[in-house]
Formats: C-alpha cells, structure tokens, sequence
DNA sequence: AGTAATAAAAGTCAAAGAAAGTCAAAAAGA
DNA sequence: TCTTTTTGACTTTCTTTGACTTTTATTACT
C-alpha cells in the first residue's frame, strides 16, 4: 500500500466522531517517516472539497493544519453541487445556482447575499481564467462552511 | 497553544465587564515565564486599533501598560474597522478581527466561519501581494453587507 | 528644597527558531 | 506512455528571545 493512502487513513481515524481535527505537519511526516511535504500532497488530494473537507493552517511557532468535515446536516443538494462544481464557475453560474438554492429553501437571504458579494467580478477584480478558479474555490468552501 | 495565544486571552479575561485595564509588562511576563519584549509583541499583533483596542503606558516605577477597548455601536465599529483597513489585509489579521468581533457580539458565529472561509489563504491560493489585496476587497465587501 | 545618581519600569529592533507552503524533478505505477 | 506519488530544495509566515535604549520615579546629597 502507498504511503499516501496509510496517511490518508490515518487522517480519517483522527476524526472520531469529531467534525474537526488538528495535525502537525513535522510531526505527521514524521511518524510516518516521510517528507514533510508528502502530507501537504496527501491533503490536496485527499480532502478537497469536492471530498467534502475543508482545510485551514497557521505557520510559525505552534503552527498547526486544521481539517474539518461537512457535517452532513448540510444538504445532499449542495454536497451534489460542490462536487460537481470543477475548477472555475463563472459569476453567472454561481448567480444562477444561488437562486436555485434560495427557492429550494436551503440557504437563506443572508447567506445568499454573502455568497454573492465574497464571489463577485467587483470584489475579485482579477483577469478571467484565475478570477474564475479563485470564485470556484471560494463558492466551494463558502457552501461547505454553510451550516 | 502557543504563548502569544495564552497571553491574549489572558489579557482579554482581565476585561471583565470594563472597558479598560492595566497590567505590568515584567510582572505578565513573569508570570507566563516569558521575555518582557513578548507582552510587546502580544499587544501589537493583538490589541491594534484597527482591532479596536486603544493602547497608553508609561515607563519608571510604578510603570504600568493600560489597554481601552473602542466603545463603539457595531455599525460604527464595523465601519471604523472597514475604514481602516487599507488596500491589503493578512489573514492573520483577518482572523483576529473576526474573532474581536465575535467576542464584542457584532457577529455570530455563522458569519463568522463564512467571513474566516472566504478570506483564508487555502482558498484564495495567490500570490502574496495579490492575494492580501482581494482579501481586503471580499473582506470588506462582506463587512458591509452583513446586515 | 533642589539636584544628581540610581533604580525601575517600558520600548525597540533585529536575529534566531519553528512551523507550514510551493514547485518541479525524479520515481513508481497503470 | 501517461498519470500519480515521492522527494527535497527553497520560500514564506509567525513566534520567541535578548541586547540595548528611553523614560520616569525614587533616593541620596548638599
């Protein structure tokens, strides 16, 4: 078996029961005797969010790779979005899937203001294809952190 | 948890119902085994004004370091906080303000996590100058639509 | 009482340390 | 061959530490 995979289990046993975990990355890779940056692969692949996981980190002393799990009080509907929402989204896309969700009924008109403004041309102001990529991922982990 | 995080809250429990306290910079660092110069380097990374947080003090015996909390409306700290932020904003910094604003209850913890996810770096993924700049746009942006 | 010396704070700044991130080349698998 | 994994050199971010400075208060002398 790869390395990456034992990482990867090993990751998801630390969730027991818990909706988030915390690792140290030095200490990971080390444990399983590996290259620090091994552990950045595994989460790239790994916990995507199209995967349903969402990842946050700090540098410096007492650093720290926070991972958290959708929980599943999140809608089917958005998990079968995110998943199939691939690298960019227009901003036309993601209008449309908003008003989607709000006449579904799963997200609210805060949430769907908040979604539109942190996703739009204005505030990203970036050229095209990485405006695009930037929005996706933003929508993307915007959803998962919905509820 | 680091030292800088303990001494944070630290400090933050010592405002308890005032607006206002003081403390002993080498008697604080005593007492969290600690150099002096780090109670310094807690107050600047944590009690900015952009953090609203208003800092005086004065040196000699009998020195001591007194630290104001910003008695704002919400909206008006809000707004003083957007004001303040300039072309480019860290995550770092990002996160210390959402989490001054949940303390101060100008958010909730919802908005919170929507703010924290669509600023964070792990999403954005650009280049450091670039990536500070929309931060601060969808930051604020967010800010001002949150009611 | 007025000044000089001493002690008691706090401030500054840069170097060292401690994480994590990036990216592309090499290796392994399919 | 083509994709996925592994590795490692280099970068970036954040924290901790310590030597040196500045300011203020207190004490000692005249």
């Amino acid at each position: 078996m790869r390395i990456s995979d034992l990482i990867e289990d090993f990751i998801k046993d630390l969730f027991d029961d818990n909706e988030e975990i915390e690792i140290q990355r030095n200490e990971l890779a080390e444990h399983f005797n590996c290259v620090p940056s091994q552990i950045n692969y595994v989460i790239a692949t790994r916990f995507k969010p199209s995967q349903g996981y969402y990842v946050e980190s700090k540098r410096g002393g007492g650093g720290h790779i926070k991972i958290k799990k959708a929980t599943n009080t999140n809608s089917e509907y958005i998990m079968y979005v995110i998943q199939n929402i691939g690298k960019e989204i227009s901003s036309n896309e993601v209008d449309i899937l908003i008003s989607d969700f709000l006449s579904y009924g799963v997200i609210d008109k805060k949430e769907a203001k908040l979604l539109k403004v942190a996703t739009s041309d204005n505030v990203l102001q970036l050229t095209k294809d990485i405006k695009d990529q930037v929005r996706a991922r933003i929508f993307k982990n915007m959803l998962l952190n919905l509820e």
